[in-house]
DNA sequence: ATAAATCCCTGTAATTTACTAGGTTTTATA
DNA sequence: TATAAAACCTAGTAAATTACAGGGATTTAT
């Protein structure tokens, strides 16, 4: 039930991408050092998300990244997705692999696995980034007491 | 966000094993058989559940698997754990690893991997075996309409 | 004594993970 | 137009994990 790496760091990418000023792009150079992720890894890990369309790039000098979408239309669920892959616990209950077969599970077995992916995707489809950005800004300065 | 087999078989097991009659003892070669796991994995697998005292063993001829507990005092989370290790998506989520350090996680992707456990604890740890047997009964025969 | 069962230990091929390394391409600017 | 800064692409790789198979040792009913 691990979370790999790339999960983990693709959300803290986009996460930092967000909270940085929107006018300049962010470069991944400067998303390495302030997460402690390596650039080399980082660059493997990120273009899935512009492929996806969760972020822009721009290549050459001045260039980097930016957000392409609102915060609030960015759920965690989508970035794990295209980066970790799907979040089923076994094939049988991912809903993208249609006519996999049920793979020797029973009936309540079964059941057990898709009330467990139905609760993770509960969670990882209901927190969006902007949700993310606004515990990082009460945690940090107490904004709102 | 995977179950391995060890998870889904050691399962699949006691289940299979609550389902026989309670007075005579389950061999793993007649489990094996049922559920299409190779024996030799299932001997692999099986004696951490022995371990943790859910299901008790008799060695030598005549002897078996028997249920250790009521049904009801089973979870599925009890089972997963005990041959699947920490169900905790990251380490500093993991409230056996205590004084691990948040390893560069910032509050709000802590939060969400909390959340993320928190879910998926509350899907195995309310699903009893009992659930489970009662599922395969209700589904295969239908008694209860 | 036999044999049926669990138990224990080792090995292993395949896959996944978490990276590193070395380049190619794009493009702003001097 | 040369330079360099940035993203992008591809390959390799050491370590860990997964999913088993194999060969026994041990226990114990008959």
């Amino acid at each position: 039930m691990r979370i790999s790496t790339k999960g983990r760091y693709s959300l803290r990418f986009i996460l930092d991408l967000a909270l940085q000023p929107k006018d300049k792009p962010v470069i991944l150079k400067d998303v390495s050092k302030r997460q402690s992720i390596s650039l080399k890894y980082l660059e493997q890990i990120v273009p899935a998300l512009t492929g996806a369309g969760y972020v822009r790039s721009v290549r050459g000098p001045k260039g980097g990244y930016y957000l392409n979408r609102d915060p609030q239309e960015i759920t965690v669920g989508m970035i794990l997705r295209t980066t970790e892959g799907s979040l089923a616990p076994i094939d049988c209950v991912d809903p993208n692999l249609e006519g996999v077969g049920t793979d020797n599970e029973s009936e309540s077995t079964l059941y057990v696995w898709k009330e467990l992916y139905d609760a993770i995707c509960g969670v990882v489809d209901h927190i969006t980034l902007q949700d993310l950005i606004d515990r990082e800004r009460t945690a940090q300065g107490e904004y709102y007491i």
